[in-house]
DNA sequence: TATTGTTATACTCTATAACTATA
DNA sequence: TATAGTTATAGAGTATAACAATA
């Protein structure tokens, strides 16, 4: 944004470690893209009647079903909070928890159709995401995504 | 993911409006990387005594002094919910209100010297963001860069 | 009349610690 | 002993509604 470039990096490795201070400018840019799109999230989960937490367990549920200890670690939250988080989801029939097959202490926390159905309708509902979406290319998506994925996503699944 | 390409755009503009489902893929990639982004600033922000939300008010801040009404629609949220949260800030002396000179009903937060450190080093703090950003070469930052503005930050500051 | 900021309220999220039941 | 999930607790975030001061 100022004439010291958007791509500028401090490469002063202080500590002898590795790079510290690595593109304020970018770091700002995520910064804002997180907050925009939480918004945006946010809105659209309100209008189901949802909370940003919640909608986050019903979006990470859609992959499958998860173990209480698995979601809370995916969602970078202590477990005591998933359940809560669960109960009041399930009291709602969006979603049930089933017990392990295989391990009697686990609960797997399944999507259950009314759950499957919020979730969708939520992110269709996510209007300002879309609208920005729709205004890049085909190829400009596909580098989106790729580089995003190297960022948080190829790692260890999300850091 | 799938067969289905990750850049697959399903084009059915269903009631005459604009793309209505455009891209689930690249969805869940940003979906992903907010809530990866979100579990780095958290941590970050835990080590230095913040909340989530007292550190996004503090980062708004270095931008320069806001009126409350401001961060409200900044940080996608309630007025009432910030004076709780500068109230905090202010208590621990991140941060000052200032009367403003031009509307006596205005309050002009500034950040203060210690809120100003305390920022920087959250950010400095966020490690495996700086990492991943230093695996990605120059051109691809900058290509990030232009892309999230175009997404998130340059329709109208924040959607 | 409309707007800024605050307060009161109720609900949700969050981490910590202690607990039960399994492994 | 260690792990999965729950409960109790206290502090923080959140939106709604009502309010005082100011525009």
């Amino acid at each position: 944004m100022s004439a010291t470039s958007g791509t500028s990096r401090s490469a002063q490795a202080s500590d002898g470690g590795h790079l510290e201070v690595s593109n304020t400018a970018l770091l700002d840019t995520l910064w804002a893209s997180m907050v925009s799109l939480y918004g945006d999230l946010t809105t659209a989960a309100t209008a189901q009647g949802l909370t940003y937490s919640q909608a986050k367990a019903l979006n990470v549920l859609r992959q499958g079903p998860a173990p209480m200890r698995s979601l809370a670690a995916t969602l970078h939250c202590d477990a005591s909070n998933i359940t809560g988080i669960i109960d009041r989801l399930e009291a709602r029939g969006f979603v049930r928890r089933e017990p392990s097959p295989t391990d009697r202490r686990v609960k797997n926390v399944v999507l259950a159709e009314d759950g499957a159905a919020a979730v969708e309708t939520l992110r269709a509902g996510m209007h300002a995401t879309h609208e920005s979406l729709d205004a890049l290319s085909e190829e400009e998506r596909a580098t989106l995504q790729s580089l995003l994925t190297r960022l948080f996503v190829a790692g260890d699944g999300g850091f």
